[in-house]
DNA sequence: GCCAGTTTCACCCGAGAGGGTGAGGCATTC
DNA sequence: GAATGCCTCACCCTCTCGGGTGAAACTGGC
């Protein structure tokens, strides 16, 4: 995805248990940790003294400020082009501010634009091949609402089975 | 897939009731029709004019010699690269004979190496989102054999689950 | 002819998925 | 405050899938 950006940028994966990957700036998604976000973003800030771009698909207005506050240098949508990514991996790692006000029009890809935060983080992970229930355990929710948001995805990007949403999804860079 | 090889090719559908359409060369998978192949070639020779190359995963010996006894310009494996399948095209086209014999090296893309034809085919028709009880439809077999395919798959690739085998085909060129 | 691999099929059973219905709570907007 | 959309969850039921077992027929190589 980056590899096709204007400005070189490098990805190195740091895990949580690796406190010795030297990175400029840290991209981190809160998936499944959103209700303690700042728990969550304390615990990462810890692991490095690079700033920490926040990275996931729920953008809305709360969990933006809840990150900031919690010493996230910026927050962006993974609904934002490649371009705004690494664009903001350099305004942060130039020790600026990403706030998603500057990336609020390059909101979703094409086709995803109907499919609310949520859908789309389950989205990813049914493109990841995991199971409903292995989603409710990574979301910490009912396997319940996970079918509830598997049904409204279908209905949204009209498939019927798992196997088409799959498809669906890699097509449209999930 | 061919946009990326070096000779320019364009495709045109062709449906099994388009009996207007000009190409050059008929690329026809036989899916489905293998025990009955030749009749499925005279039906499909009498829609065009244009010389038939058979594109399509089997390439046991005996699909080859019985398609072209029956009036194919050639068969490729659809395991062939992009390359072989433009250069098939050509030598077709131009009016030679494309036997597999000059494309037997290079045989299945990465990583389909140990999968079957038959394999390979279903695989194919799982990427394209179709269930068991529909590919089954679509090869004339019965869902049973299906299943039986299913898990042999799943072995092969190393996964467990429809999703996962999806993820895995589109990353591997199906 | 023998052997291995492939194709094909059946059956059993549990797991997972999918479609439906209903409901409550929260955040945002007007 | 009311309306809307989203998140979350429950429950019902059916369908599909996936893992297992077993077996027969065919093809190609030795």
């Amino acid at each position: 995805m980056l590899a096709r950006s204007g400005p070189p940028v490098d990805v190195v994966p740091v895990r949580r248990d690796d406190d010795t990957a030297e990175v400029d700036v840290l991209l981190c998604d809160p998936v499944g940790h959103t209700v303690q976000i700042e728990e969550y973003l304390t615990l990462v800030a810890a692991l490095t003294t690079a700033p920490v771009l926040v990275f996931t698909w729920s953008s809305s207005p709360s969990s933006v400020r809840r990150a900031l506050a919690a010493g996230a240098r910026g927050f962006l949508s993974k609904g934002a082009s490649s371009g705004d990514l690494a664009s903001a991996i350099e305004t942060v790692a130039r020790g600026g501010l990403m706030s998603p006000a500057a990336s609020r029009r390059a909101r979703t890809p094409k086709g995803v634009a109907e499919l609310s935060a949520r859908e789309a983080e389950v989205l990813d992970l049914i493109c990841a091949g995991m199971s409903n229930l292995e989603i409710a355990d990574q979301l910490f929710v009912s396997v319940n609402s996970v079918k509830t948001y598997v049904r409204q995805i279908y209905q949204k990007i009209g498939v019927s089975r798992r196997a088409q949403a799959v498809a669906w999804g890699l097509a449209h860079g999930f």
